[in-house]
RNA sequence: GCCCGGGUGGUGGAAUGGUAUACACGAAGGUCUUAAAAACCUUUGCCGCAAGGAUUGCGGGUUCGAAUCCCGCCCCGGGCACCA
């Protein structure tokens, strides 16, 4: 039937390819402006780290399905804009410079073309003029200005903060770098070490950051995980007197002491607050500590300290904790309970202190009966229930026991809350009861609080790769914020690029950088020499796409008002809590400064699933160190007992031995195949194909060559359809078609049925993100169109089958332009037409030509499928419940006396026959 | 332990209350060819010669009808983890 000796029969990808890629670029083809009336739409990739492996056909999953997404909408009549930029500040970069001793600043911009390359070679449809890099002045400097936006607003401040500090290599290491609790390079024990740093205040956010999910369309899984990392939680804040202990040493003993508040969601429990526990770091265990007690809770300091990170991979958390010797007054007991230390109580979560209640708190309970500590039970499921009898805490369940205070108890004598039960409603009365208490001197004993996980957000980091922090601390004046008319404050050439000995940025070795004048006194001063992370130029990029060449502002409030926010964002679910939270919350900062008119910047949310290859490693043993040689580019653990095979590796241990696992396609694992490969040897049409096809957007997918051929193989086979029937093609099918329709057979009827109902799903499932169902439905309609082509031999078409056939042909290209667009303009020029079918209009369904005209319906008896029934369209529910009854199949189960007892009937698609 | 996904033929997957296995891979047979490849055609989930039967991780439930909804359990993947 074929005969590829003809050259146009067979399917030359790489001619096509190559023409189109040069002239989508020279006629500027995607192109788009803010004018128009046609209705906007915004879809955005997360913008990559431009690294200098290049992209690998795992990017394809993220940026082919965007890309089809908005060529349809290009198609429907939507003014599209879909950028395309650099995240090109932070570490990744700066890492790979300091290896390969470049400068990243001519390093990055080299990766990026090479991006852009791979990008423009796999057909994705960006708008270049738009592209944006974070590294470069231009957009830094609206980094900053953001900065001193938040600064303005107070939700920037200077505050103390943890690093990680490696002692053996002298350097602050990321929380990435720092594995099992050893930095990645030297394996030596990280140190905490307490430095001034920069936050921004994303916890004022926290109630409206919780209130925005309910209004973008996110999975609910992404949703759900910001939900929890911003961690709301009601209780109430309840104030502790320390009545005796350490002296520190002092005189003026009783000045000294002081008071704790805590957090708890279970003020109800007061009553059974037999101790008090402090994390170890809390700033008063210095000041409680009596002297007896002293040198053994310095001993345990130092060692939660030291052997944290270890123990809590080690064995089973037991509770341990050490006695300050310091006691506090119980405010509703009145009675003195003994204040701990334990490390199971967490600095960094509520105050750093927690009133114990063993009888209804596990971890509690564990802790008292191992120190021999007293439990008290506040609710009791029986009248007779005691302390001794209870063998684990009861967190739930029973009713509140009645307790008389005693005489110092601060709370008033009489107790309301006797024979409630243990829920929510009685925590509230209790709150209600607290806040009243010991209101004439104006000391609450305790008050409802709301308490979040969510932490300020820490964006200094002692890199040089990043963009520096605007400001200048003056002797006399202190912080004074950069002027705005001085910016960009320029990140400076520096001879070493690798972080300090001394803990400092490498900025902080440049004086004639540092050393400035004071913009408010002239006097004398020191630029802050700490940069920003990487997440807070990441946070407003969307809108830099808008206006990306702006001098003035960051964007003109124009074009941001015109295409923000984001229609459609798409990116990997790693991002779920970091990234996603951090540009939600800028937002809304920049809604409250009256920049921009809406809350959150992404409307709708996608996740690409993993892609991952079939990955040669080695089993290791436990002991086997599992530091990492410092060339990893991405930090995933490695899995517990396997390791990726180096490339040495390979040489030296058998083949026999390999030990294969599916792992993530990166380059750290030596297992990335690279889109020029692929496109090179089968085409990027059909690589986008197959990307496409071979599972739904949000599946992790198994890498096979096996599948990409699938996808070459049906590029050929189209091909040589629509070359082979395109003979028959008359342009002026429109005209003639309606005259021919009454001459077709069932069979080009169907024909021309099943292009119709291919215009709807294709367009359906690109919006639905059901790609690979969208393929499959091109697949069926090219079998259809193959087995026409079969049946019409080398005859020569009558008028109405050329009517037929050149709906198809020209219909065709236009439905496989979003997801083959190169493949698709060969065509189009084939046909003789001009331009691109990117700027042409979407097909047209037409309702009737889809409309089946027959339908099968099924014949259930008693749920279990008998038969089919043929039935024209139109057939009266009636006649067809007659048929049904009348089936052989049927009659055959009715024997034997059954009764039918009920006909259940589904318009279009079934009858039910119950019987007895 | 908690949270979020998921479990359907030999394989990737389709079907989200109404014909389970679309589409594709793989496999088998055929046509063409000196031959091979490619292409094209046919068959192909399981048991059974067949009629027919069982079947969507396991067990129960709701329903005329469940892969789909509900309850309990098992397994796999991902995330968080002493959160007071």
């Amino acid at each position: 039937m074929s005969d590829d000796s003809k050259p146009e029969n067979r399917y030359d990808f790489r001619a096509i390819e190559t023409k189109w890629r040069q002239r989508w670029v020279e006629t500027d083809l995607f192109r788009v402006d803010d004018t128009g009336d046609k209705p906007k739409y915004y879809a955005l990739d997360m913008f990559p780290y431009p690294s200098g492996a290049g992209i690998s056909v795992g990017h394809c999953r993220n940026y082919v399905p965007l890309d089809v997404a908005c060529r349809l909408k290009v198609m429907q009549g939507f003014n599209v804009l879909h950028p395309m930029g650099w995240d090109a500040f932070g570490q990744p970069a700066e890492n790979e410079a300091i290896k390969r001793g470049r400068n990243p600043k001519e390093m990055v911009p080299e990766y990026a073309a090479n991006y852009k390359r791979q990008l423009e070679l796999v057909g994705i449809s960006y708008d270049w003029s738009r592209e944006v890099n974070s590294s470069l002045p231009d957009y830094y400097k609206w980094t900053q200005w953001l900065f001193l936006l938040l600064y303005k607003r107070g939700l920037a401040y200077r505050g103390s903060a943890a690093v990680n500090w490696d002692p053996v290599d002298k350097t602050v290491l990321s929380n990435e770098e720092v594995v099992g609790g050893r930095g990645w390079r030297s394996g030596a024990l990280v140190e905490k070490r307490f430095i001034p740093q920069w936050f921004f205040k994303i916890t004022d956010y926290a109630d409206r950051l919780l209130a925005g999910l309910d209004t973008v369309q996110w999975g609910e899984g992404i949703k759900q995980q910001q939900r929890e990392w911003i961690g709301r939680s009601e209780g109430a804040d309840v104030e502790f007197e320390i009545i005796g202990g350490g002296t520190n040493g002092s005189a003026n003993a009783p000045e000294l002491m002081e008071s704790i508040h805590v957090f708890t969601t279970r003020p109800d429990t007061l009553w059974g607050a037999t101790f008090m526990v402090l994390a170890p770091e809390h700033p008063l265990v210095e000041q409680i500590t009596t002297p007896e007690q002293r040198a053994e809770v310095a001993e345990y300091k130092d060692k939660t300290q030291r052997a944290t990170e270890i123990e809590r991979q080690s064995t089973e958390r037991v509770k341990t904790g050490v006695f300050t010797g310091a006691y506090a007054d119980n405010p509703v007991t009145g009675e003195p309970i003994p204040i701990w230390i334990a490390d199971y109580v967490l600095m960094g979560y509520g105050t750093g202190a927690i009133m114990a209640v063993p009888a209804h708190d596990q971890r509690d309970f564990e802790f008292a009966k191992k120190y021999g500590i007293p439990i008290v039970l506040v609710y009791k499921t029986s009248e007779d229930q005691t302390a001794d009898s209870v063998t684990e805490a009861l967190p739930t369940g029973g009713v509140m026991a009645s307790f008389q205070p005693s005489a110092g108890a601060k709370a008033g004598s009489d107790f309301p809350f006797a024979g409630l039960p243990n829920n929510k409603e009685t925590v509230g009365k209790v709150i209600a009861w607290l806040e009243g208490l010991g209101q004439e001197d104006g000391n609450k004993v305790g008050k409802g609080v709301v308490n979040y996980r969510l932490r300020d957000w820490l964006v200094s980091r002692q890199r040089y790769w990043g963009a520096p922090i605007p400001i200048i601390h003056c002797e006399n004046c202190g912080v004074v914020p950069v002027p705005e008319d001085q910016l960009p404050v320029l990140l400076p050439d520096v001879a070493q690029y690798a972080p300090t000995g001394t803990g400092e940025s490498p900025l902080a070795g440049i004086p004639e950088w540092v050393n400035v004048a004071c913009p408010t006194c002239g006097g004398a001063g020191r630029r802050e020499t700490d940069t920003m992370g990487g997440t807070v130029c990441s946070s407003w990029y969307y809108l830099r796409f808008t206006d990306p060449h702006n001098a003035d502002a960051p964007f003109s409030e124009a074009a941001a008002k015109y295409w923000a926010p984001v229609d459609l964002y798409a990116g990997g679910a790693e991002h779920a809590v970091s990234h996603l939270l951090y540009s939600r919350f800028f937002t809304k900062v920049l809604h409250d400064a009256g920049i921009v008119d809406f809350e959150e910047p992404f409307q709708r949310l996608r996740n690409q699933g993993m892609l991952l290859a079939y990955t040669p490693g080695r089993e290791i043993k436990p002991t086997d160190g599992t530091v990492l040689d410092g060339d990893e580019e991405e930090t995933d653990e490695p899995l517990d007992n396997w390791k990726v095979l180096k490339p040495e590796e390979k040489l030296t241990i058998p083949e026999s031995q390999w030990v294969w696992r599916w792992v993530k396609m990166s380059k750290s694992k030596g297992n990335v195949i690279t889109p020029d490969e692929m496109a090179e040897k089968y085409g990027a049409d059909s690589l986008r194909l197959f990307g496409l096809f071979v599972a739904p957007f949000e599946e992790t997918v198994q890498w096979s060559d096996k599948g990409i051929e699938s996808a070459f193989k049906f590029m050929s086979r189209v091909w040589r359809i629509w070359t082979e029937l395109r003979p028959h093609y008359a342009p002026n099918w429109r005209e003639t078609l309606p005259a021919a329709l009454p001459e077709l057979s069932d069979t080009e009827r169907g024909l021309r049925r099943k292009l119709h109902q291919t215009i709807r799903k294709v367009g359906g499932d690109i919006e639905d993100f059901r790609f690979n169902t969208a393929v499959a439905a091109l697949m069926e309609l090219t079998n259809e169109l193959s087995a026409y082509r079969n049946a019409l031999g080398g005859n020569t078409p009558t008028p109405a089958q050329v009517s037929l056939l050149s709906e198809s042909l020209e219909t065709l290209p236009l439905l496989m332009s979003p997801i083959t667009p190169h493949l698709s303009d060969e065509w189009w020029e084939l046909l003789g037409k001009p331009g691109s079918t990117f700027k042409q209009p979407w097909p047209q369904f037409d309702p009737e030509a889809a409309a089946e005209d027959a339908i099968t319906i099924v014949v259930q008896v008693n749920g279990k499928m008998r038969d089919r029934l043929e039935v024209p369209v139109g057939t009266s529910q009636e006649e067809i419940e007659r048929l049904a009854l009348a089936c052989e199949k049927v009659v055959a189960d009715l024997a034997g006396g059954r009764q039918v007892r009920k006909v259940i009937s589904v318009p279009g698609r079934l009858v039910n026959i119950v019987v007895s």
